[in-house]
DNA sequence: CGCATATTTGATAGATTTCAATTTATGTGG
DNA sequence: CCACATAAATTGAAATCTATCAAATATGCG
């Protein structure tokens, strides 16, 4: 995972701007935000539960989940957090960790101080709007995952994780669609409240009724609309078609 | 549910300052905001899915909840909203509602017009901020409530459901805990993923094993210890317990 | 009092887990 | 670049939890 060019802020300021009309002023204050670059191995905590850390984590390369567990010590994932997103973006403004964060395959995170982010979010109201929008957005897809593991069989749980991750990558625009897919079956057992060897079961059967094929960390999706009427899957709740114009702002 | 007092936002705004310390003069701000009262009635819906209101919700009585559907038309709730909640708190920077909201029993709800709550939002950012850090709370809450149905049997799901509404209502602080619960077998079925059936044959259980009695809308817990251990039950996520210097605030 | 809703109970079916074992992939150091 | 160690995927059989279907009883509201 050979870093070709200084890292930056780019993919996360381009993120928030999918839904929050920022000016130049803003961008330009959010792209000096000072971070420090990590590189997390798979199955890595970077935040522990409880923990305060003083800085939020954005992705960069590399898939990372929010960890759960329950009194067994089984495992939950409760969210999965892919490069430009901030996966404690909560912190921000709730600093001690509900949850804590690990990078499902090696990562590369920003960790950018709490104390830098808040002194911008105050500066500039609409960069608070921002954050604060899209973490809406995230409760959004925690609340499809309650439907998920609450409401659906096995196999629509794999796939609407799946059309999830593909909409959030922005790769679902086709007919065909394929993506990198860093994740083992354990994990993906983690998230859907499933087995390994459910999962592994389910995954063969996609295979051979030709709906996916998941290989080699890599996922293809043959037949884009009869998959996600499969899985259950409306992307509306994502929030990622808001046409330029419609983009919101409430700060002045 | 005669209502004996001419019904304002004091609940609400007790619940903001929990978490975040505000001024006399933006808990004045939010005092004099203007709102309509609505009653609905049990499993009615204010809030449709898709729909911009134009209000948010505060619960004044009664319990409210956050529905979804899967592709079968089959019922999720996920997330429950009691007197002093903002059920839709993400509309304030989120207008378009991911999920429908109806009244689990009857309720009296007030709305409070977005451009309202938005200006004073804008004018005082601790306000904003007040609203963004209660609705991390709500994400934590969700975020549970993945952990329950995922990885919790049908037993701890119950129980842990309990003990978050009774921390939610603030009754969990003694040992024998009793508060009450207009809310169906039905509902709990909808809020836990289970069947009705199968909810009827646990809280039976639970009953017969001296865990909790639920009857009459209302739920006694002879032993919160207890009954809070054998459902997974750790109250910090819900961020209930901040000394009064410990309340947060980053704007000026 | 009577209807509609909610709860309770029983019997059966089905989905998913658990346990155990094997094969296949992946990564690391020599 | 191979060999080894480790992690991941696969398969089978049996057990368990939860759902489904059907019916009876209780409860609340007008």
């Amino acid at each position: 995972m050979a870093i070709l060019v200084k890292p930056d802020l780019k993919l996360f300021i381009d993120r928030l701007t999918i839904r929050t009309a920022l000016t130049n002023d803003e961008e330009g204050a959010l792209a000096r935000l000072p971070f420090e670059l990590t590189t997390v191995g798979a199955n890595q905590d970077f935040v522990r539960m409880g923990e305060y850390t003083g800085q939020a984590f954005v992705v960069v390369a590399g898939f990372v989940g929010r960890i759960d567990l329950n009194a067994a010590g089984e495992r939950q994932i409760t969210a999965m957090h892919l490069p430009g997103d901030m996966a404690d973006l909560n912190s921000v403004v709730q600093p001690s960790a509900a949850s804590a964060f690990q990078a499902l395959s090696k990562s590369v995170i920003l960790g950018i101080p709490h104390v830098a982010l808040r002194r911008v979010a105050s500066k500039y109201p609409a960069i608070a709007e921002a954050l604060w929008r899209d973490s809406t957005v995230d409760a959004a897809v925690l609340a499809q995952w309650v439907v998920n593991v609450g409401r659906r069989d096995a196999r629509s749980r794999i796939i609407h994780l799946l059309c999830e991750i593909a909409c959030r990558l922005g790769v679902a625009d086709d007919e065909q669609v394929e993506f990198g897919f860093p994740v083992t079956q354990l994990q993906l057992a983690d998230a859907t409240g499933l087995t390994p060897v459910h999962v592994c079961r389910i995954t063969s059967k996609l295979r051979a009724d030709g709906l996916v094929l998941i290989r080699n960390k890599r996922v293809t999706i043959p037949d884009w609309k009869n998959f996600s009427r499969a899985g259950d899957f409306q992307r509306k709740y994502l929030q990622m078609d808001i046409s330029p114009n419609d983009r919101l702002r409430i700060a002045a």
